[in-house]
DNA sequence: GGGCAATAGTTTCAATTGTAACCATCATCG
DNA sequence: CGATGATGGTTACAATTGAAACTATTGCCC
């Protein structure tokens, strides 16, 4: 004897709960961690997440111009060019002059900003770990394995419409 | 014959690669799918992510106060404050002063304001299922419980030291 | 070579956000 | 009661962020 009232016919389609909303989880999830992290750097390096991030491309790829910082640290140019102003300041990076294309600057880390990396690594290193000691080997593989699928997915579902600035 | 040399012996402690860092790749992908879903919600009804947050809460959770709203909805009081101006302005939510407790103000969706919801609820479903399209259903299972698991992680390790703000 | 679009990077201004201070009310305990 | 501390909520101010405009230089093409 189940009758069925009108609100019943389309209740599916309204079915949500924030708690379970998986765009919600993920910007719950991913600002823990980030302000977390950024406690660390700024705790025990002065550093922010953008100048970190920077000094992280940087250790990797010596010889970078801004905007290719920019394009491996999902950054926009104006983000690095303000985190390296800082960097600079601070003596950790060096800008010098492309002889050959003089609108483009070739970063580089200092000696100073090579041993901040080298402390710095580690630690985030540790926190990753410390997070993921929460999940098995093959959790941990899985893990990779989804966040590569829903970033692919979701810079296509983002790149339909608008091409975006950089 | 496999000699080390001195680089090699405290290599594995900076093996550090941006683009694999779970951390900055969760940051990375809560970011493209926040900003295309609040493109979105901007777009087709003017609101913001905050805004969306608390009328989904209210939605569910009548004759709340905006602490409880923010409890539920990981935002601080601040920002629910700020979200229900706009929103009491716009008339799609309605503040009644507690009796009883002066300080408590009790808060619902206005019709309109239920009406909006009811037009942007699906949407946002609509979305993550896009989102999630990309998974087979025993990944999304999958997803659903390593979010769950690094999310009581996270807050492990940060609530570890100071207590948050809120 | 002269003009014009494209590129590297910075600056500027406005909007968003975070933090602390604040006001009002309430609860408690002497 | 009346002081004192906690609680609900807003306001004010500073710091961060984003978008657009701007400067300088280069590449292209007529």
């Amino acid at each position: 004897m189940t009758t069925r009232n009108a609100n019943d016919r389309k209740r599916p389609a309204t079915e949500l709960r924030l708690e379970h909303f998986i765009p919600y989880r993920l910007a719950v999830l991913s600002n823990i961690v980030s302000t977390s992290i950024a406690a660390a750097y700024e705790r025990e390096f002065g550093l922010t997440i953008p100048q970190w991030r920077v000094l992280a491309i940087l250790a990797r790829h010596p010889n970078s111009s801004a905007i290719e910082v920019s394009e491996r640290s999902a950054m926009d140019k104006v983000a690095v060019s303000r985190a390296l102003q800082s960097l600079v300041a601070a003596g950790r990076v060096v800008r010098t002059l492309d002889r050959g294309d003089r609108r483009r600057l070739v970063l580089n880390l200092s000696p100073s900003g090579r041993a901040v990396y080298m402390r710095v690594a580690p630690l985030a290193l540790r926190y990753e770990r410390q997070l993921l000691a929460a999940l098995s080997r093959a959790e941990r593989r899985a893990l990779d394995r989804l966040i590569a699928r829903l970033l692919e997915r979701a810079r296509m579902l983002d790149g339909n419409g608008v091409r975006k600035r950089r």
